[in-house]
DNA sequence: GTCAATTACGTTCTCCGTAAGGATG
DNA sequence: CATCCTTACGGAGAACGTAATTGAC
């Protein structure tokens, strides 16, 4: 049956007061308007739930049945309204992303922190994984959303660009490259190269402009920009980092020029499920990465 | 904030479908008013609750942290009014009543047996107390209403005649009186009485009479009528007792003359606290206590 | 006579249904 | 184009407020 939670509320005052003009204030409307209230409670419940005259109010045995009920029942509208107000405003709720190593190891690290501390009650997760498995943890609702390199389908995912990124070269400080202000691709043929992963997106983008270049491919095949910057180091070679991933690879004896070239930039998309609306949380999450693009890398218009 | 329960079945109809058509079928609405119906919910809470397209309906973040306290709400408005529901239809609740050991020892004990097995889930209470102490007790609230030969105050109680009883004189089969048909007050003088106590109603009523008939007391006053027809048949005196109180008194040995006289008729009332709505529980051992007065008892308007 | 709850009645507003609109596959 | 959700709009009924009535002290 219907049960308005205005007319427990009434219960509840009048139950409280004692008195229909003092609760019908409480309630916000005339004591005639509350009498009927109390009227059509009665009906709905299918009892008499006060014995009144003009004098007196009083619970019946079925109003103080009711009663216990009412309170409960008060209760967890309470606590479910604001359970829910509560995560519209931030205080509570939990988020999930997941990003690209190069990307979650440093800047997106820090644009999380700056939220936890502005919104300490929201429960940050924060996956950091290649780009294929992005997509399937967006596709599968294991996350709010994914930060990608890749837009994945239209049909199945929500893609806006975020940013775009340029590469850069690190090599070591003795090397040829060293002084120089920018390099071209062409530059690279025949110099000793090492690389990330196969699964990820730098070496799926970054492997045909290598290959165009011939240059000379190691065969290392790592997975840690870490291990890459120490490979480097070690004069294994040279590698191609996204900008976002220098800070993971500055190292005594390592400089990084850039990569000028037209072509060469990386983008970065926001990838959410179609069609899903992202909690408050997630949003807010979501509206934080965005604001804390750093300006050298927002002008998510003037390429593609 | 106001929550009708009506719109928390909509969202459990449409979480557990996922169709608007066939939740708003299950909630006997168009589907046009269904969808109104989410709408408000949603701008009510705060949150968009589903998302949903032509194809696909699927919770939102929010809407599954509401899902939880919906069932809950849902869980307890069902099991208060089930509750109340229960009571009016007599599967469960409670009912004292205080009645004179004479009518509570014999006739009225056989009614609650009555009463009990029709309505198994309703818990009776008997209390088997003199005059006073029944009127207290209503007064107080701790019995639902009271059967009393004294109708109190009627600022204070509401009362009504349930039946009127004559007195009968029970006396050993030896007796001079045995053989008679009937007997009237002035036939008593000077034989000796045992007595009930000073406080039950039957002392408070039989005294006058008797003391105008000039029996010899001998002083004895006992609560029991068990105690009181011992007594007789031990040859201490004779008594009088009200027509309920007979089968207490049978005895080997003891026979009953009825007390044939215009003015002595002991009456009984119904009372129940002025403005105090009973009880459905009680309501219905009220009309069964009435039904049940035995038809050589029902006149109460013959006689005042 | 006074105060408090209720009833009468007119008004406002909510809520539903029919019908048109729009999105999706 | 078929299906399903949504918006538009009009009517029925609910709910409220003002004012008159009832009832208790």
């Amino acid at each position: 049956m219907n049960l308005s939670g205005r007319l427990i509320d009434a219960f509840l005052a009048l139950e409280q007061t004692r008195r229909f003009a003092v609760a019908a204030e409480r309630c916000h409307v005339s004591p005639s308007a509350f009498s009927q209230m109390i009227g059509r409670l009665e009906a709905q419940v299918g009892a008499r739930l006060f014995d009144r005259d003009t004098r007196n109010v009083a619970l019946t045995a079925e109003g103080q049945a009711f009663s216990v009920g009412a309170h409960r029942i008060a209760d967890e509208i309470r606590a479910t309204l604001s359970g829910v107000k509560d995560r519209a405003a931030l205080g509570s709720g939990r988020v999930a992303i997941a990003a690209p190593p190069s990307l979650a190891s440093d800047w997106l690290a820090a644009v999380l922190a700056e939220f936890r501390d502005a919104h300490p009650g929201v429960t940050l997760r924060l996956l950091d994984v290649v780009s294929d498995r992005c997509l399937a943890l967006v596709a599968a609702g294991e996350v709010d959303f994914g930060l990608n390199a890749q837009r994945g389908n239209d049909l199945e995912f929500d893609s806006s660009l975020l940013f775009q990124e340029r590469f850069h070269l690190i090599c070591r400080g003795d090397d040829a490259f060293a002084g120089r202000r920018s390099i071209r691709l062409r530059d690279l043929r025949g110099r000793p190269f090492v690389q990330t992963v196969r699964s990820g997106s730098v070496w799926q983008q970054t492997q045909p402009w290598l290959a165009k270049a011939q240059v000379h491919d190691t065969g290392f095949e790592v997975s840690q920009f870490g291990t890459l910057a120490a490979l480097v180091e070690r004069g294994f070679g040279v590698s191609l980092v996204p900008a976002t991933a220098l800070p993971l690879c500055r190292r005594q004896g390592l400089v990084d020029v850039l990569l000028d070239e037209r072509a060469a930039w990386r983008p970065i998309y926001r990838v959410q499920r179609r069609g899903r609306t992202l909690s408050a949380a997630a949003q807010a999450l979501r509206r934080a990465i965005s604001d804390g693009v750093p300006s050298a890398l927002r002008r998510p218009a003037s390429r593609r």
